[in-house]
RNA sequence: UCCUUAGUAGCUCAGUUGGUUAGAGCGGCGGACUGUUAAUCCGUAGGUCGUAGGUUCAAGUCCUACCUGAGGAGCCA
């Protein structure tokens, strides 16, 4: 008899059919006359109650159906006599496919840390709140695809070893096949990377923007979904040394266009989760309820779902650099010393309690902030006419902050040069680039979302390293 | 990297001004129970108190260094 999925069985299961289910224990009641298996096979955060009589199996049997242990049940599915469930799998056959021993198996029937259960990251999946998120994190990343699909976009996949150290995004891994000891040295006693694997130093690419706009200026719609890695010493709960970033590029395209696609696309993976993944997302929200429940009332932040419609259903505030200094400057928290880092006016860079208030005091909702000041810009960056500030702009979240850093380029080859000499960008190991302004250049236009930050968004988590499977960051890289 | 904070049983924690044999709940195991929903009830095992030094008659408790986690900051996505 063929497997059937407990999604299915929950969903559409005929009363009175034969099916086989195999799965997960996630628990076992046991009696005298009668033993209850919550069986989860992954399909649905939901379990299928499967009732086994003990004096069909015999009582020893029960013994190694624990929490964990992999099983395959056949039986008939009945109208359920209990209140907790409509529906119930009566056995009339249960194998023991792989058995879990309750003394040494670490997920147990109770409430786990997450801390603890990052740990064990490699059995975390078989929770119902991992397994939600990771549901959800694939829901996400076919809703991107079809998102830019459905657009005309076309995936392009970027280099993921780089040669080109000079996207300033930040620190890089390198790559080598060199020995660790003794490597080869050149005259003035370096490593002689042209002994290297590539003849070069090679690192990880930090962003695949750069090769991004190459095959913007070809097939003019592209998205790039790919890993990216960043040495950075950062401990955060918001920042990981590898993960998943999107990044569309768009040719003849300006800023405001840009922030268009950007909120569109927002709000269509947040409306994709809320029309795809409600029974997961039904079930992050009780366990966020309850974790808010132990903090005090001033603190507690708004109920997942409401939060997504909110998001979803609302224009996201549109402000200039400029216009936030002028807000900031004049906020009560300014005035009254509230902030660590005082706004004396344009020119400073935006700390995270500024976005913060932005965001969460000031406007309640996204805010999407443009023309930042050259200086704390990127060399792409396209200079306004006002010789000050560039084309710039951040998407920022509640409790999230920056989601997305995206900019108008610029496509003007003597100004850019200009600003790679301010900024001593390298321009001997960038003519591949430059070449895209020398050769029919065009505005263009793009941005990149840190699809881990999207996803602490939608599902509610509050640290990074629950949202991917394996997180790395500093002094962690196991498994 | 900086600041704050924590590390005691498989997990979550308590452990008083330093003082005999370090406790609880959950989980595990054994038993009871006519259908349970994180079942319930009774019983039971389980600890080199993060590591290394130090102070002291005496250290889980005080001091120093290191390791690891968490929260915040910086950097950013």
């Amino acid at each position: 008899m063929k497997n059937v999925r407990i999604v299915d069985v929950l969903k559409s299961g005929q009363v009175g059919t034969e099916i086989t289910v195999k799965g997960w224990v996630r628990t076992r009641r046991g009696s005298k006359n009668v033993n209850f298996i919550a069986l989860n096979d992954g399909s649905t955060i939901n379990n299928l109650q499967v009732v086994a009589e003990v004096e069909v199996f015999g009582e020893d049997f029960f013994k190694n159906i624990n929490t964990g242990a992999a099983v395959g049940v056949t039986g008939k599915l009945v109208e359920s006599g209990g209140s907790g469930q409509s529906v119930e799998l009566q056995a009339s056959a249960l194998e023991l496919i792989g058995a879990a021993d309750p003394d040494k198996y670490p997920i147990q029937p109770k409430r786990h840390s997450l801390e603890f259960l990052r740990e064990v990251a490699h059995l975390r999946p078989r929770t119902a709140t991992f397994s939600a998120i990771f549901r959800i994190r694939h829901a996400m990343v076919f809703a991107i695809h079809n998102f830019f699909n459905d657009r005309g976009f076309y995936n392009v996949h970027t280099p993921i070893i780089t040669s080109s150290d000079a996207e300033g995004a930040g620190e890089m891994f390198r790559i080598t096949t060199l020995p660790a000891k003794d490597a080869p040295l050149n005259e003035e006693g370096n490593v002689d990377f042209t002994q290297d694997f590539f003849g070069k130093s090679a690192n990880l690419t930090v962003s695949g923007q750069l090769e991004g706009e190459l095959f913007a200026m070809a097939l003019a719609k592209i998205y790039t979904f790919g890993p990216t890695f960043r040495a950075e010493n950062s401990n955060t709960s918001r920042h990981l040394a590898e993960f998943w970033m999107i990044e569309p590029e768009v040719a003849f395209s300006d800023l405001n266009d840009n922030m268009d696609l950007a909120e569109d696309f927002l709000k269509y993976l947040i409306r994709y989760a809320l029309d795809h993944c409600m029974d997961d997302l039904l079930f992050l929200s009780s366990r966020l309820v309850e974790e808010e429940k132990t903090k005090p009332a001033d603190q507690r932040s708004m109920e997942l779902i409401e939060k997504l419609k909110f998001v979803a259903d609302n224009d996201f505030v549109r402000l200039t650099y400029t216009d936030a200094i002028e807000i900031l400057k004049n906020s009560k928290p300014n005035k009254k010393g509230k902030f660590q880092y005082p706004i004396t006016g344009y020119g400073t860079d935006l700390q995270s309690e500024h976005e913060r208030f932005l965001v969460e005091q000031e406007f309640k909702k996204p805010v999407i902030l443009t023309n930042y000041p050259k200086e704390i810009k990127s060399f792409y960056m396209r200079l306004d006419d006002n010789g000050e500030t560039v084309a710039a702009m951040d998407v920022l979240f509640p409790q999230i902050g920056e989601i997305i850093g995206g900019s108008q380029r610029e496509e003007r080859l003597d100004v850019l040069e200009r600003r790679m000499d301010e900024m001593n960008i390298p321009k001997d190991d960038m003519q591949w680039y430059l070449d895209t302004r020398r050769f029919g250049g065009c505005p263009h236009a793009g941005f990149g979302l840190g699809f881990e930050r999207l996803l602490l968004f939608v599902t509610g988590m509050s640290n990074i390293r629950d949202v991917i499977p394996f997180a790395r960051t500093p002094k962690n890289c196991e498994f």
